[in-house]
DNA sequence: CCCTATGTTCAACGTTTATTGAACTATTGA
DNA sequence: TCAATAGTTCAATAAACGTTGAACATAGGG
């Protein structure tokens, strides 16, 4: 396992590859939850989404969101704690996220999102 | 060719869709350029848009930016003119349009967008 | 009525994508 | 030291995607 994974620094975030990470359902439902996380700001690590997908399925999803700019992953033992790169993208492209985090709430049960109390229960058990 | 092709309703148009829709460059560049187009309230058709690609090519990136909810499709003779719903995408997911518009002028040179003077004259042509 | 202009549709292609399970690596705790 | 835990990597598969050119449909102008 080598340490502290490959991330784009803030200009190398292109928006393309953000919009189509953020395309796909499983993907969309990680940032949101991690958006969620934000307010607790407490970070996440790969088995708290072990609902939406398999391991190695979750493994892969994560690297596109951290290789498009999405999230910062912080290795520390044998877990990975995740976040949004919320300022990076708040100044890359103003407005971007929480337009898309908001869009999502609105359309939470289409998207199959976790609501906030499961999220927030699921970090703290 | 049949006539008003299909376009999907207001409650039908899905975030997933719309946001891998306008992952695509050349959508996305097509996009930019109805937004710019907004501003004096005309439409396009589809031969404005020939620098971007082929014409079938460009007929398949109209077909998923129309079954999208992104655009809306008005047949007029042997022309198809073509707009932002914008409308409709604000309702759905306020702020996000405007977000993803503006983080694409920021990126106008990177995305190869064509900037906002060359868009109308080239409508003005 | 033909010819042209405007777009669509179709089949073909090569590429990328998401998903799976199995094998693997690294860390922690007993 | 051994076993369990957390997560990655790899190979394989099926589906979806973008691009192309050729054929087609439709409307308007001479």
């Amino acid at each position: 396992m080598s340490r502290t994974p490959l991330h784009p620094t803030r200009e190398q975030i292109e928006l393309p590859m953000v919009l189509d990470c953020l395309s796909d359902p499983i993907r969309m439902a990680i940032v949101y939850q991690l958006a969620q996380q934000e307010r607790v700001s407490s970070e996440l690590c790969c088995g708290d989404f072990t609902a939406l997908a398999g391991k190695s399925n979750l493994a892969y999803h994560f690297a596109k969101l951290r290789e498009c700019g999405l999230m910062l992953t912080r290795v520390a033992g044998t877990n990975r704690f995740m976040r949004l790169r919320r300022e990076d993208l708040d100044a890359r492209f103003p407005g971007l996220l929480d337009a898309v985090i908001s869009s999502a709430a609105k359309d939470a049960e289409r998207l199959q999102l976790m609501s906030e109390c499961e999220t927030v229960a699921a970090a703290r058990s």
